[in-house]
RNA sequence: GGCCCGUUGGUCAAGCGGUUAAGACUCCGCCCUUUCACGGCGGCAUCACGAGUUCGAGUCUCGUACGGGUCACCA
């Protein structure tokens, strides 16, 4: 009989926390997710809180709040269970000591009493001498007897990993190809502290075995690292996963993004006013790109896309102007009414009156939103005619000034006088008469009237849409404005 | 500094030995139009450098330069 789960692809998103949602994580986790439902796999979490003094109030619900939002969802981790779990490395701790030690009995690791002061005299020895910072094996060989008198005696100590002396380790990284280090090169590095925690290194390795995760999606800093950890596995016995590397995200200035660049992190471009869906589309594209030339998708259609061989090497930049674009393109696939509901939320910061036809507004300002964080600024002429400068008259293009702008205000307003039906098609209809009345290009009449209905240069939406908003009162008084600032 | 990795326009990128080297964003021009935006059309602009392999190299090899990562009782 054939066993399924054998097969089936599982992998997962271990952040530690930090407090944050890193873009570059936030990919990483969607990679992870993609790669297993491309599969019909299982996506899980788990929290890597190996450090106990890096503990940060809410960090975990951050996380999940972030990936939620994402639309990531995960088949096991913490809060959802799984027969896996615990998803969280601190109430896993007991099981890791368990399996360094074996490993000590075994030889791939030994007991190391060394204290912090001689580690970091040898260590700037090596540096004095311009070679690599490593341990330098003095516990390496303790006999039988040393050991059990320190241990006797109450020293502290650590479990290191012993790693051959000779030789080259190499893997397949399903991005970057065949990577290769000397032995000698890496260091015996530290499984469990002197806390009788484990390490990030080694609990990270203990933990996707027992998890069985068959395809470790990471970010390319552990490149370089993955030997060593495949030394642990080898020590185990166990079969290693499939590795796929993911190329840094940098900031603009050519450095890896963090935290100082701002807009670096989930949370921080959601309140910038971006769409969830569209930060992940556009993060999916940086590192990774789809066969086609399309360049829009949804998450459930990025499942069907995705593929380990559209991963790049190269770093990517992350471009906040392309971001915006993409934003734009989903707020105009937005239909109209749910466009409505988060338009109206920004339009009140700067537009407080109550009598305004908010579906002609969100009409007005959805094509030309690409963030809803600028709507405030877009409509923040409304409660208030801005104090502004007859300049805005003078419009080349539309052949005005403050003269010619003058005479069209003083023709509109007695026509608008008139006017009982106060809507946009009676607007428009009266201003186009007096367009055709006076023969004159369009702009001669419209410019004017925009520039005093609206005190800006430029609006979402022309001067009829603006009267109609306004209503008749607030657009006459502004004409009358208008006039006055031409007539001194 | 040692080790690992990377390098196609300003940015994201396609490309898998023979292409006029796609496409998108940005920028510019034109059209549409009532400004701006949307939409449409068009344009500027790229294979880091040097050798080698080959009839032929963005594609393969080596070197150089530049960039990044990593060398913790952090993750």
């Amino acid at each position: 009989m054939q066993n399924n789960n054998e097969n089936k692809v599982r992998t997962r998103f271990a952040p530690s926390p930090t407090g944050y949602m890193h873009v570059g994580n936030l990919r990483t986790a969607l990679y992870s997710f993609l790669l297993a439902k491309k599969h019909g796999g299982t996506f899980l979490i788990r929290i890597e809180d190996t450090d106990q003094e890096r503990y940060v109030e809410g960090a975990t619900e951050i996380i999940y709040k972030s990936l939620s939002a994402a639309g990531i969802v995960w088949d096991e981790g913490p809060g959802k269970g799984g027969e896996y779990g615990p998803y969280i490395q601190s109430e896993r701790k007991g099981l890791y000591k368990e399996y360094a030690e074996k490993l000590v009995e075994s030889g791939g690791a030994y007991l190391c009493f060394c204290g912090k002061q001689r580690l970091d005299e040898v260590r700037s020895k090596q540096k004095a001498a311009g070679i690599a910072p490593m341990y330098d094996g003095h516990c390496r060989d303790l006999s039988r007897d040393e050991i059990s008198k320190k241990t006797a005696a109450g020293v502290s100590c650590v479990i290191r990993q012993k790693m051959p002396r000779a030789g080259t380790s190499s893997f397949i990284d399903s991005v970057f190809g065949e990577i290769s280090v000397e032995n000698t090169a890496l260091d015996d590095q530290i499984l469990i502290k002197t806390d009788g925690m484990p390490t990030y290194n080694f609990a990270n390795v203990i933990d996707d075995h027992l998890m069985a995760i068959t395809h470790v999606v990471r970010g390319n800093e552990y490149l370089a690292q993955t030997p060593k950890y495949n030394l642990l596995y080898d020590s185990f016995g166990w079969k290693k996963p499939e590795y796929i590397h993911c190329p840094m995200i940098m900031s603009s200035a050519g450095k890896v993004l963090s935290k100082r660049d701002g807009s670096a992190t989930f949370e921080e471009l959601l309140e910038q006013g971006f769409l969830p869906d569209a930060v992940i589309n556009y993060i999916a594209l940086l590192g990774w790109s789809p066969k086609g030339e399309r360049e829009i998708y949804a998450l459930d259609e990025l499942i069907g896309e995705f593929g380990v061989s559209g991963i790049s090497k190269s770093p990517a930049i992350f471009d906040i102007a392309k971001l915006r674009a993409i934003n734009g393109e989903y707020i105009r696939a937005m239909d109209n009414e749910q466009f409505n509901r988060t338009a109206n939320e920004y339009i009140r910061k700067t537009c407080r009156r109550e009598d305004i036809d908010m579906d002609l507004l969100s009409k007005m300002l959805k094509p030309r939103t690409e963030t809803f964080a600028e709507i405030p600024e877009q409509v923040d002429f409304i409660d208030r005619l801005p104090d502004y400068n007859i300049e805005l008259y003078t419009h080349k293009k539309m052949k005005t000034n403050s003269e010619n702008s003058l005479v069209a205000l003083q023709a509109m307003l007695p026509i608008f006088e008139k006017i009982d039906d106060w809507s946009f098609d009676s607007l428009h209809a009266a201003i186009f008469a007096l367009i055709e009345k006076l023969s004159v290009k369009n702009g001669l009449v419209l410019w004017p009237l925009r520039v005093a209905v609206s005190g800006k240069q430029f609006t979402p939406g022309g001067g009829p849409e603006i009267a109609a908003l306004l209503g008749r009162d607030e657009t006459i008084s502004r004409i009358k404005t208008g006039i006055d600032k031409l007539s001194k």
